[in-house]
DNA sequence: GAACACCCTAAAGTAACTACAGGGTCAAGC
DNA sequence: GCTTGACCCTGTAGTTACTTTAGGGTGTTC
């Protein structure tokens, strides 16, 4: 198998699973001697699938070296892989308390202007120009990794021309 | 006002600023001609503050950008700040379905081993190896930045030696 | 004049990819 | 034999919003 048939298995680009080589996630391929083609067998396979598994749970590469080593000693407890699902369950709870409290505030600001108006009397603006009585601390530091809630492919360009 | 200040005041650190004059968010500083340091002033840390909160909320610099344009313009409609208001909810909104998503595979994942038995029989690890019948497909992609469950404190090594 | 807090710049690191530049390999069709 | 197109390779840079590091100047105090 070669890597195009192999990422198509894992439902996942082929530049990922060369990422995931370079980063010692996956085990090099062996090399076809005639044109230094990667060439997997099915192992590779299931262990690309795992890793995306745990991926699409949102898993940091440091919690999948985590599962990938516990998965290498079957004879040692499964306490540690028990604790880290438990873990990174409550990495995904923490931010979604963070995106509640989010979702708050930000209803609280939309509803500060209904009809559009004049920029200048946008009650949204009024109250992100003054702190106004609404809690506007940030919200408490977790232990959690999964951030954010824009997509990569947002456009950040401000007054600069496309190509 | 110098640099210290200013962060102090924003509750910010000073990189931070130093950054956003790079980035153009903020304004760039008059300098005190005999040691180069920048001088600011109220209407620097009013905007810096406008930005931080803005920040607080999960929006993105582009976010910002435009409700910064939009606040030059006071004579303007404000219904693209009210749309960009409803937009980044839904950016949150999103998230935290996919988050609940997550919550609920994790959880059925964590139902297969309450005890702590041996690796090869840990049925967290047995899910994770066989699709099984949960609904793996990853989440369907939303239009949200605001993305992560993890601190970017969290260590992410594996077999290295710490320094 | 030494300690220490503060300021400066430039460059690299973070997480997990994604994209690009520049080029080799292979099968099919003309 | 040559071109077209799909596939593969390497290496490097870009993404986001910062943070960290290296290396060095400034200002006040003891
Ligand atoms: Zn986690
Ligand atoms: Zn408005
Ligand atoms: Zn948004
Ligand atoms: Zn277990």
């Amino acid at each position: 198998m070669q890597i195009g048939e192999l990422a198509k298995q894992a439902g996942c680009p082929v530049e990922t699973v060369r990422y995931y080589e370079r980063e010692g996630l996956l085990h090099a391929a062996v090399r076809n001697e005639s044109n230094n083609y990667r060439q997997y067998n099915l192992s590779h396979l299931d262990r690309l699938t795992f890793i995306r598994r745990c991926r699409s749970l949102d898993m940091t590469h440091g919690e999948i070296w985590a599962l990938l080593d516990a998965r290498q000693q079957p004879d040692a407890s499964c306490e540690s892989i028990n604790e880290l699902i438990d873990t990174h369950l409550l990495h995904v709870q923490a931010r979604m308390t963070e995106l509640r409290a989010l979702e708050g505030q930000l209803i609280d600001l939309r509803s500060q202007c209904h009809a559009a108006r004049a920029t200048r009397d946008c009650g949204i603006l009024r109250e992100l120009d003054h702190p106004g009585d609404t809690a506007w601390r940030s919200p408490a530091l977790t232990h959690s990794h999964v951030s954010g809630s824009h997509s990569s492919s947002d456009a950040h360009n401000h007054g600069e021309k496309q190509k």
